[in-house]
RNA sequence: GCUGCAGUAGCUCAGUCGGUAGAGCAACUGAUUCGUAAUCAGUAGGUCGGGGGUUCGAUUCCUCUCUGCAGCACCA
């Protein structure tokens, strides 16, 4: 005799059990319509699960973004079963929810046309038309493995076999079609209105490159047709950001076939990057930087010291040169050692802050590079921090507190947090890497950041905590960084005369906050959309004259500006001013001063701020002190 | 690097079932002097990513290669 309690508070009693579809009916037949699982005492439940004893029930409907979950979770199921119906030979793998939608990977002789993407498709409308139970099963491992091997699916075999033997299975039965899947599903194919598959790519049965590649078909599914008409509106508008096409539209940078993954600053995009490299010099003044500058290129030697020919070479460029061979350094690290290593160190001198803007080279693969996202000659943001195990959480608080007065000074708000572990190649001692580690959760804990753990995921020389910014797409992209490091010290022979006389390896802190400029300029594109901050905007103003007759004028008001240290130009062409003003209005200028008549007589500047907001007349000191403080 | 797709004028793109290409914008010239998101007319501009092959003939077909895009793998 279930008594069953609902969200509200009230308490529903049934003489025998019952299942969350009849609870469902009984509250009203709207609900038992739009159910499409159940939340039991916290648990996700089909509608078809049997409750037996006094239990709390949430009906969960598409409203719920666990329902909006399940819906594409049973949208990547209906996905599989359209294909085997299309293509029987096809062998089913995984089908995942992912952000916004959902992926499905299959195993097929050839690779799925745009054509077969649109077939597949049609034919899950029909099936989801039919409204087709999906059941649930629950079987014996071993049986399950038996049985998908029978009917030639191996993958399928191959995940359950993977699954601790004894253990039942539930795997879920839609028509002829049957999945081996953890659930809930949403009960009938009907529930199944809004979907579209997107694309299709290859990707690595299970994740791994080097087995065979299967084709993944990656699909989105909404809880109504508005939802996915603004997720389409949401890509497409991501799409004008993309600082691949702001650089062209601003003229920013390019890159060329003759220089991959390497890029060629335009003007406009130079005064971007000087304007924060400057920016960044300051932080570092702030707080106790000092600035130096180290080779490119360097001798073989000096990388296999530190480990870098052995963990990293085929990263780096190399080059040859009168019998000796060198590498173009991918890392700033070697570098700052050397200076660290010029002259004996002592406690006193700890912590030594060694920055550098350092321009790095490293040989990505092809495939993963990406406009200023992913490029192979970058220039970090890089400082190394020489320091006693005593001074590391104090040093790693303060870059975390430095790293988030920068961010705020963007306008990044959300940053990701992680914390990255010791890989399976590296270098150094358990007893080092377990210090290392500790001491950056430490530091973590000390500012009250909340963080996500990525075990294995670290540096070969250490630990690290990664600070990731997302570009305008959603894809995720590590900006900051502090990584301890017990290693390279050791190995390139750091050390520093101790109060008690004796000589130890430093601790060394790498740590970057905007990683590489070219990355972070990319996510700033995207993120202001083009339209800079005045103190970054290649170009803070633009004077127009209406007609020939105010050239002098303009001429005056712009040299004016200019001598004040503002970046302004002129645009004396005999254009109408609207032309003028549409022009420079899709350049994202953020002021646009309109010279006629009126203002030459009265010596004032009619101000139309980025926008169309109309500022009116001003004087010139007046739109000077304006363009200051903004 | 892997799978798939793509590469045509400065940009965005059309086109050629194999007979050496076209639009809009931009550029240039001229006219226009016009007050808040496109004035009009004219001119010029391309070995159709690169190499090789098939063919009387290739931008189009085949092949190799480079680069880019999406995803995967990688990302110290």
């Amino acid at each position: 005799m279930p008594q069953i309690e609902l969200p509200d508070g009230s308490v529903r009693s049934f003489d025998q059990p019952v299942t969350v579809a009849q609870v469902a009916a009984s509250i009203g037949a709207g609900l038992a319509r739009a159910a499409l699982a159940g939340r039991v005492d916290g648990r996700l439940v089909d509608t078809s699960h049997l409750i037996e004893d006094d239990a709390t029930l949430a009906i969960i409907t598409d409203k719920d973004a666990e329902g909006l979950e399940l819906i594409r979770h049973s949208t990547a199921h209906l996905l599989a079963y359209a294909v085997k119906e299309l293509f029987p030979e096809a062998q089913v793998t995984i089908g995942p929810v992912i952000e916004d939608g959902f992926y499905y990977d299959f195993s097929f002789k050839r690779p799925f046309t745009p054509e077969d993407l649109a077939a597949i498709e049609k034919r899950m409308v029909e099936l989801a038309k039919k409204d087709i139970p999906v059941t649930r099963e629950e079987w014996d491992r071993d049986e399950a493995v038996e049985f998908f091997e029978s009917i030639g699916e191996k993958y399928k075999a191959e995940i359950i076999a993977s699954i601790p033997a004894g253990q039942t299975i539930s795997l879920y039965r839609e028509g002829d079609f049957i999945d081996l899947c953890r659930g809930p599903h949403v009960p009938s194919t009907g529930k199944l209105r809004v979907f579209k598959l997107m694309k299709v790519a290859g990707a690595y049965w299970r994740g791994d490159s080097r087995n065979e590649m299967l084709q993944r078909i990656y699909g989105t599914a909404w809880a109504s047709k508005d939802d996915l008409a603004a997720y389409l509106h949401r890509l497409e508008e991501a799409e004008k950001r993309d600082h691949r096409r702001l650089g062209k539209q601003l003229d920013l940078f390019h890159l060329q076939d003759e220089a991959p993954g390497m890029v060629f600053w335009h003007p406009n995009g130079w005064v971007l990057w000087q304007e924060i490299e400057q920016y960044m010099r300051g932080k570092f003044r702030e707080y106790g930087y000092a600035e130096v500058k180290t080779p490119t290129v360097m001798d073989k030697s000096l990388w296999e010291r530190s480990g870098h020919w052995e963990n990293y070479r085929e990263n780096m460029f190399t080059t040859h040169s009168e019998n000796r061979d060198y590498a173009v350094k991918p890392m700033n690290c070697p570098g700052h050692v050397q200076i660290f290593n010029h002259g004996l160190r002592s406690y006193r001198d700890l912590p030594m802050r060694l920055a550098e803007f350092g321009s790095c080279h490293r040989n990505e693969p092809s495939g993963a590079l990406h406009g200023l996202m992913r490029v192979r000659a970058f220039v970090q943001d890089d400082a190394h921090i020489f320091c006693a195990e005593s001074q590391i959480q104090a040093e790693v608080s303060e870059f975390i507190r430095m790293l988030q007065a920068v961010y705020a000074d963007f306008g990044f708000g959300d940053v990701l947090v992680k914390l990255s572990t010791r890989p399976e190649k590296r270098v150094g001692s358990d007893a080092s890497w377990d210090k290392a580690e500790t001491g950056l959760a430490a530091a973590l804990e000390q500012n009250h950041l909340a963080y996500e753990l990525q075990p294995g995921e670290g540096a070969f020389y250490g630990p690290k905590i990664e600070f990731t910014l997302k570009d305008s797409l959603g894809r995720l992209w590590q900006v900051g960084t502090i990584q301890l490091d017990f290693n390279l010290p050791v190995r390139l022979g750091a050390e520093f005369v101790d109060e008690d006389n004796t000589r130890k390896p430093p601790v060394l802190l790498h740590r970057a906050i905007l990683g590489s400029l070219e990355r972070f300029i990319g996510i700033l594109i995207e993120h202001y959309a083009g339209n800079f901050p005045v103190w970054l905007a290649p170009v803070q103003a633009v004077v127009m004259s209406i007609t020939d007759a105010q050239a002098d004028y303009a001429g005056a008001v712009t040299e004016s500006l200019k001598k004040q240290g503002l970046r302004v130009v002129s645009d004396l062409r005999s254009e109408k001013i609207g032309y003028k003003i549409r022009e420079h209005s899709m350049q994202r200028v953020p002021y646009q001063i309109v010279l006629g008549d009126r203002e030459r007589q009265g010596n004032t500047l009619a101000v139309r701020a980025r926008g169309g907001e109309d500022l009116g007349q001003m004087t010139l000191d007046e739109f000077v002190a304006r363009l200051r403080s903004a």
